[in-house]
DNA sequence: CTTGAGTGTCAACAGTTGTTGGCCTACATT
DNA sequence: AATGTAGGCCAACAACTGTTGACACTCAAG
């Protein structure tokens, strides 16, 4: 066999190309969200003809499909002492949002899935497959009743200090935030033992 | 003077037909958003021409501004008991969002002000107009530090379950979800009282 | 040198969008 | 009956969209 193989320096032109285009329409739904993201800006990001784009990605919605390859990377959380939880959750998180805000895949997502039902669907698995287990893992199961209040207390901070942007919240420090969560996030997962299963569940 | 005033009875047949276009505007702004909404869209489900969507309205922006007079009608907080405060504010949200959830202007500017700039400064604008104002009434000089993470958990709550609609949110009903939140939301505005105006403020 | 695939450009398509201007019709006032 | 105006419709515009097909360049293999 001496006649299959690619080069092996430079590992095939097009890969650099189409992680070029990757990486743009990354920023391009992040900032602007699917409808407003057109192919034409994407490839002039890249520096190349939008038809490229579509022999790439094949269509639009495809190329949203390939720059949205979520993973949280949530830690274990079954090694997280209890009483740490809620740090360890805003702190991962605060971290990932802070470190490039306009490039995370979580942000695109959610920016996205406000108005488009597609990019919706992608979050409800996310929520199943990556939230929910981790949960699960630090909080037995009384995990289904929290999971869904911490998911609103995260992604309300996302939405208000990343997408709508309000001064009040974006004015703060990731450690003035921390510090200003902590109360609440908290209260949500001390409620988890303290909420015997059915109290007023009819 | 005997010929100026308008018809007293069914005042004026443009007034209706321009109350028709707004209200179907609003419905398809908070279904859609404001870029996927479109000006024909819009008067077919009114059943009148799209030139006169311009004619009455002059532009998709201004229609839109048209659509969105937000008024929170929030209460006076100052008559409200602090321990009955978070109570108080989840039901006052969840009962307006509840009720009719496609026609409330706040969702309607929410799902638009996550990718379009000029609907995020009217965010900004009700939130230092309503929110800030009432919370002060109710927290004295402490709100400033509360009322972002309120927004924050307020915001994430229609975020989820009206906007993303994740599965484990919509399951539950509004009295499952003030009490899922409860916890979060008071330990929030007790907060305001244990910690001194400023720690760790450099 | 010739080939032929890999990589890219250019120009155009068909559909949709916000927006505009001309025309028609009903009807209260003269 | 004549008429002016408010309310409405129709057809078209220019711009922009996702998408497609034909053509050009590069460069290693034969």
């Amino acid at each position: 066999m001496t006649s299959d193989e690619e080069p092996p320096t430079a590992a095939k032109r097009s890969d650099r190309t189409k992680a070029t285009i990757l990486s743009a329409a990354r920023r391009r739904f992040a900032a602007d969200g699917y409808e407003r993201t057109t192919i034409r800006a994407v490839a002039a990001d890249a520096a190349i003809d939008p038809s490229m784009v579509m022999r790439y990605f094949g269509s639009k919605e495809r190329l949203f499909d390939a720059a949205l390859t979520i993973d949280l990377r949530l830690p274990d959380l079954g090694a997280v002492a209890p009483q740490d939880l809620a740090r360890t959750l805003l702190r991962h998180f605060l971290d990932r949002w802070e470190s490039d805000p306009a490039d995370d895949a979580l942000l695109v997502l959610l920016r996205s899935a406000v108005t488009n039902e597609r990019a919706a669907l992608r979050m409800h698995e996310i929520f199943a497959t990556q939230v929910a287990p981790a949960l699960g893992a630090a909080l037995g199961p009384q995990a289904a009743a929290v999971a869904p209040v911490l998911t609103t207390q995260l992604l309300g901070l996302a939405l208000t200090r990343y997408l709508v942007r309000l001064p009040a919240v974006t004015a703060l420090t990731p450690e003035q935030l921390v510090d200003a969560l902590l109360p609440a996030v908290q209260a949500t997962v001390r409620s988890a033992g303290s909420r015997p299963p059915g109290p007023t569940t009819l």
